[in-house]
Formats: structure tokens, sequence, C-alpha cells
RNA sequence: GGGCGCGUAGCUCAGCGGGAGAGCACUCGCUUCACACGCGAGGGGUCGCUGGUUCGAUCCCAGCCGCGCCCA
């Protein structure tokens, strides 16, 4: 509408975790594992899936009537998507940020991969924690910990103190013994350890806690695993406990130490605790080898593009949301031990040299061996989502389309995006294109359960577009969702998308009105007051509604929407108008009028608007001229008030007031008072002299004279007018 | 543990320094020739609590009580 060449562009990650997840349960319930089925079959199944169940999204969409440009879906896992993602990969690799570290993971047992710091979520945890007594080597005495994971006290490698503890100062240097498995550990001091957590000394795990692992790193401390990635106990441990889970282990510890006499007490603990976010199962951290990108210089450029506005998010706040993670950016681990996704491009030959290429090399890069086995891990999702703003329009190549398109205007997503793919693109789109994929952030708001929880599909909170467009109609509900919309999360309810629907009724019968006497035959001539009027009053909208929308906030641009259509339109202008509808001038200024409000409410409602439309137009107005500034009738925006003033108290009293001239005319129009409607006349005086008072006593406090902004004083001044005018005109 | 935000009419939410608002729900009155999926009127709120700043506080500041989210 008005003429920007813009793409909106569709399509789908392929959701590595979750795609998975879903097929392999599919596959269980038919009494097939994915091992079983092995890895090509396996992957051929879940593309089978996605043709069967994708497409929904696309379906959400058409059905609401969005303007996305349909045949450019692309996916992730398309041919020319996944050579960008190798693309990137190498070029990572290049840069010498990717790195393959045995270093400490979150593992999910259940998934059977680790997964980034992001997907982790914290969950409140009732525990128990154990104070176990370590004795010392020497037999001079013992050191009490507390822990609420005893199994892990078989992979202790050492116990720290704080250096500034007192307490203990003593001990630092000493061996004790680990319980159990009977290994001389050393006690460490360190600056890590929390004094007032617990008893102050803490057992050190370097296998299996993430703040454990940098202590032992600092120190030189192997990091021995008891816990496999099954989530059983194993390693070097007594015998009768390897295959046991945690818990049990956890169990024969503390009865252990309870026999030993080692035991000090165990007191409940309330803490968070990560879960996998797709699975819920408790995260494992654990040691492995994994490959991680090293993401400093990337996200320094970020900062920059935001800090310079070149990149803003809105909501304001969270400009700072996304620099305060990205200024405190750690390695992102982009290996998963899974099948569905992007097949790392790494070959290995049997000598572990490493072989990075974005297709299958011939030889190894560094002896020239034949035999080479790839990598069989995938990458994270968002690796491949980081790219969406350009790999969707060609790149690596250097297309038409990635010329026109990028740098884009507007990416709009939820809170918990932000890291996950919000910085990402950014960082890649400065990485690799050297430019931002966009200027303008949106995080809209989450829409909750009408309960107040989230909408899930496994709490079954969840809602169908469709079901709502059935029942209230594609523009009823894309209205509503605009209402909804917020900076704030909100609760689902049906109500403002059901006033969509009444505003959807409400124009298509005004519309009806005007059309049932036929298409006005002449060019639109604006005489009266209330046709000034009422232009006046679309073109402050349109002006107020660009300026909402400018600003992203699209609750208030359909509210005027609804008043001016209401208000405005359908309660002053149409019945002021009715008595005069046979004129050709009364009806071509309706139709002008009613165009515009058309234009205005179509990006809204472009469905009852285009039909509408389509009765007095051969052209379709979607592709029609948006309204263009006219400020012809702007002395007019208030001409209606004195009839309005008068209708509120007919209305209420039953008191006519004096008016006189067009006002008089339109208020018997619209109001079509009773014959000699004779109301309360002193009570409506009190009432004004009410106001009156009120007024003046306002402007008689010198301090408020004084002290208050000179427009609102005079406001103050004219609205006392006002009133006094009102108190002549009831007589 | 660190950070951000929210508590306004029965419900869902606007307003964020000058007389408390919208839609829905509720009550009453209208079959008025576009719409009863409508029109008009009305009832309903110590704007979470306690202090402070100000001529003036729902709005700014502090503390408390609830609730939520993000991060570790």
């Amino acid at each position: 509408m008005r003429g920007f060449n813009t793409l909106w562009q569709p399509g789908f990650d392929h959701a590595g975790i979750a795609t998975q997840a879903v097929v392999e349960k599919e596959l269980r319930r038919q009494g097939v594992s994915r091992l079983e089925l092995g890895r090509e079959a396996f992957v051929q199944r879940v593309w089978e899936w996605l043709h069967e169940y994708g497409g929904v999204i696309m379906h959400q969409f058409r059905r609401l009537g969005c303007s996305l440009d349909y045949e450019r879906e692309r996916f992730t896992m398309d041919d020319a998507y996944v050579r960008s993602v190798m693309r990137f990969f190498v070029h990572l690799h290049g840069r010498g940020w990717l790195y393959r570290d045995n270093r400490i993971v979150n593992w999910c047992s259940d998934c059977r991969t680790s997964i980034s710091d992001l997907e982790v979520e914290h969950i409140d945890v009732d525990d128990a924690l154990t104070y176990a007594r370590y004795p010392l080597a020497d037999g001079s005495g013992h050191l009490t910990i507390a822990t609420v994971r005893p199994a892990t006290i078989l992979a202790d490698v050492a116990v720290a103190v704080h250096p500034d503890d007192e307490r203990y100062a003593s001990f630092v240097g000493k061996d004790v013994i680990v319980p159990v498995v009977g290994r001389h550990v050393p006690v460490i001091a360190d600056e890590r350890v929390e004094r007032e957590f617990g008893t102050g000394a803490l057992k050190v795990t370097p296998g299996h806690d993430p703040v454990d692992f940098e202590i032992g790193q600092a120190h030189d401390l192997p990091a021995p695993s008891v816990i496999g990635l099954d989530g059983r106990m194993t390693g070097d441990i007594p015998e009768k406990l390897v295959g046991l889970t945690e818990e049990e282990a956890s169990d024969y510890v503390v009865e252990w130490l309870r026999e030993e006499g080692l035991l000090e007490k165990r007191e409940s603990y309330r803490h968070s605790v990560g879960h996998c976010e797709r699975s819920g199962t408790r995260i494992q951290p654990l040691v492995s080898l994994q490959w991680w990108v090293d993401m400093g210089p990337m996200a320094a450029a970020a900062v920059e593009a935001i800090e310079s506005g070149r990149v803003t998010f809105h909501p304001p706040v969270q400009n700072r949301v996304a620099l305060d993670w990205l200024t405190a950016i750690r390695p992102w681990n982009v290996s998963r031990q899974l099948w569905w996704g992007h097949q790392l491009p790494i070959w290995y030959c049997p000598d572990g040299h490493v072989t990075c290429a974005e297709s299958e090399p011939g030889a190894c890069a560094e002896c020239g061996s034949g035999e080479l086995a790839r990598d069989p891990d995938v990458l994270d999702t968002w690796f491949s989502s980081a790219l969406w703003p350009f790999a969707t329009l060609g790149w690596p190549e250097d297309t038409p389309d990635l010329r026109r398109y990028y740098p884009g205007d507007v990416s709009s997503t939820a809170r918990e995006i932000i890291f996950l793919w919000e910085a990402r693109m950014i960082m890649a789109g400065l990485e690799l294109i050297g430019d931002i994929p966009f200027s303008d952030v949106i995080i809209h708001s989450t829409i909750l359960a009408a309960d107040g929880r989230r909408m899930s599909k496994s709490l079954g909170t969840g809602i169908d577009p469709l079901e709502l467009i059935a029942d209230h109609g594609a523009d009823a509900t894309r209205y509503g969702l605009l209402k909804m919309s917020s900076t704030q999360d909100v609760r689902f309810s049906q109500q403002p998308i059901e006033e969509g629907r009444k505003l959807a009724n409400k124009l298509w019968n005004a519309s009806r009105l005007l059309l049932l006497g036929g298409v006005a035959e002449v060019a639109a001539r604006p005489s009266s007051v209330e046709e000034r009027w009422i232009l006046a009053r679309i073109e402050a909208t349109r002006a107020e509604v660009e300026a909402d929308l400018a600003g992203f906030d699209f609750s208030h641009a359909v509210d005027r929407l609804y008043h001016l259509t209401f208000d405005d339109f359908c309660d002053w202008y149409l019945e002021a108008i009715k008595p005069r509808l046979q004129e050709p001038d009364v009806r071509a200024t309706a139709f002008e009028a009613l165009e515009r409000l058309l234009t205005l409410l179509h990006p809204v409602m472009p469905h009852v608007t285009e039909e509408i439309w389509a009765q007095f137009h051969d052209t379709r107005l979607a592709v029609s001229p948006w309204i263009v500034p006219d400020a012809r009738f702007g002395d007019d925006l208030d001409a209606l008030a004195s009839a309005q003033t008068a209708a509120r108290i007919y209305r209420r009293s039953g008191v006519r007031i004096k008016i006189g001239g067009d006002a008089e005319r339109i208020f018997d129009a619209v109001v079509r008072p009773a014959a000699d409607g004779r109301g309360d006349v002193e009570a409506e005086r009190a009432r004004v002299r009410k106001e009156i008072e009120r007024s003046e006593r306002m402007l008689a406090n010198e301090k408020f004279v004084a002290n208050a902004s000179q427009d609102v004083v005079a406001a103050e001044r004219e609205k006392l007018d006002q009133y006094r005018a009102e108190l002549d005109a009831l007589g």
C-alpha cells in the first residue's frame, strides 16, 4: 500500500532435539529403536514425519491472511541452506575460533546429547544436604563438607576452602581421605569457594560440576568420571556400584558414611537445579569431548552494533539484556550427539588428524590418508538458524535477492529467543556479510493461558489459531492478537478477539447503509460541518496510527481504529448525514470517507475491508495506495464538540441546552430527541456549578498557578470557560 | 545468588505528575427505516501496603507484601 518492496520471509528451522525426540518416541511405540534402524533410515523417517506434519504453521499463516512471500519458503535443511551452514563452520575453523576440547558440558541422559547453557532450564528442587566427614590422612582429625550429590564423592579429587577462611587455614596443604573409595586427596585454597555455603569446605569434583571443573583446571587436578552418558554409575568405583542410578549410589554412600561414623547430619535443602528444556530431565554436568566456538570477537562486534544504535531492541530495556549477555559471553558448545541436523564437516584420519572442509575431502589435509571418517555429531540447531537472514537469500552466492533484501528491517520474537537467535543472527551477519541483519528487534509479549500458565503442548494449555479463526473469523483473530500485544506478558482471553469480530461486523453494516443506496456518481465535495469533521478525524487517526505502528505499538493502533469506526464514523457521522443520505453530494463524501476508513483498517482486517472495497471498486484494496496526508479540514477536528456535549446532557437528564445552527441540526439528527423532552434542569445546573467551583478553587490556589506548567493552567482556564458556557446554555 | 518487570472496575488490560479509562460481564430503557452480533443510560475502583518528595502522586523515590520472567 505504501509502495515499498518488502519481503516477509517464511520458513522453519529443523528443531534438532525436539524433532528427533518426537520421531524417536513414535518409533518406540512401534517397538523400534533408532539404533536398530540405523542413521540413514532414521533420518529418512524424520523427513517422512516432517512431510506429514510440517506445513501446519504455514497453513495457519495463510488462514490469518499474513502476507508472507509463500513461494520463498525455506528450511534449514534445504540443500542450499546446508551449504551455507557448512560455509559458516569452515569459516569459523579458518578464523581459528573453532576448537575441540574435553570440557564440562550440560549432558541430558534422556536425549543422549550435550546441550548449550541456553537450553538448560533452572527449576527449584527440594534436596537433602549431606554433611560428610573426610578424615585427615595424618589422623589428626577431619574436615566436614556439605553436598547435595553424595554419589559424586566417588569422583572427588580435592577439598577446597576459601584462601581467607581462617577456620581452615591450617588444613591447606594436608591430605584427606575420600570416603568409600579411600583416595588421598589434597586440601587446596581457591577463591571460588563460597564460605557461607555448608561448612565452607567444598568437595572438588571436576568431572561432574562446572565450578569444580574450573577449580580443577586451575589446580591441575584430574577430572575422573563416575557417571556415564547413560546416567548410570561407571568408572573407577567399587564393583557393586557400577550400573546403579545416581540416586541409588547416593543412598549407598550415605549408608556407608553412617556406618563408618562419618555422617555428621542431613538436612533438607531447596535450590535451583538445571533441567533439560526438552525432556525435563535433570542435567548431568559431565566432561566430554565437544566442539566449541570462541564467541569473543563476534560478540564484540555485536556489542558495537547495539551500542551505536545500528540495531535497536524494542522495548529499549532489552538492549541492556542483550548487551549484558554479549559482554559476558562464553564459548558455545555447538556439537550435539544427535542424528537429525547438520553433520559436522569434520573428518578424521586414522592418525587423528582433523580435516575441515565444506564437502567430503578425498584425503586427509595433513597426511594425505584416504581413510577418512566423518564426525558423527550434528550442529546445534541455532548454529544454522543464526544464518537465517542471509542463507534464505542465497548466501554464500552473491544473489540479487541478497543485495536487495539484506540488511532487513525488523525481526520480531519472544524474550527467551534474544540470546538463542537474535544475538547470534547479529553476530553471524556482521561476521559473514559485514553488516547487521536488521535494524529493529521487536520483543513481543508471551501470551499465557487464561489461568496464567505458559501455553504448552504437554500441559494442554495451548490454543490452535485455526480454532479461533473458525469461531471468530480471521480478521477478528488478527485484531484480537494485535489488541493483546504488549511488552508485558498477557493472559489469553477471547474478549479482544470478540471485540474484533464486532468491529468487522460494524464495518460491514455501516458499509451496507451506504451501498444500499447505490454507489456515488460524483466526486466528493465535502461542504457541511460533519463532513469536514469526519475527514479531519480520519486524517488525525491516520497520523496517530502511523506513529503507533512506527513505534511497534499495535495495541493502541487498533484501539484508535475501533473508536474511529464506532464513535466517530458510525455514531456521529453516519447518523448526522442520514436525513440527507439521498443527496448525491452527501453520498459522494460518504464514500470518500468510507474509502479512507477501509484503507486505514486494511492492514488489520484485510478480508472484510477487501470484500467491502470490491463492492464499489474494480481494483484491489491490498495494492491500492495508502492515504496521503490531508490537512484541509484540520480546523474542524473538534467541530462537533458542542453537539456532543448537548447530547451527553440530554441523554443523561432529558434537558436540552441551547446550541443552535449546525450543531442543533446535527443534534436533532443524531439524538432524535422526544418532542418536548423536559428534564431536571436544576439538577443539571447544580452539577455544572460543582464543576465550576472545583475549577475556580484550583485556579485560586496561587501555588498551583505559580508552579504548574503554563499548559496545565491554560487548560484549566479553558475548562472553566466551557463549564460557564454550559451553565449559560442551561438558561 | 544477580538482574528485569508486574500488582488499576467482577474479568482481560490501557494510562505513568494536574479532575480514575477501554472492551467484556452486570442493571435499566429502547423491535429508531445499516447493524438487537444493535443503540442509549447506569452501577461498580482507599489505582497491593507503609512512608517520603511535590502546590498536587495511580504516576517519581525508599521500604515491605504478593506474582512472574531472564541469567548463574
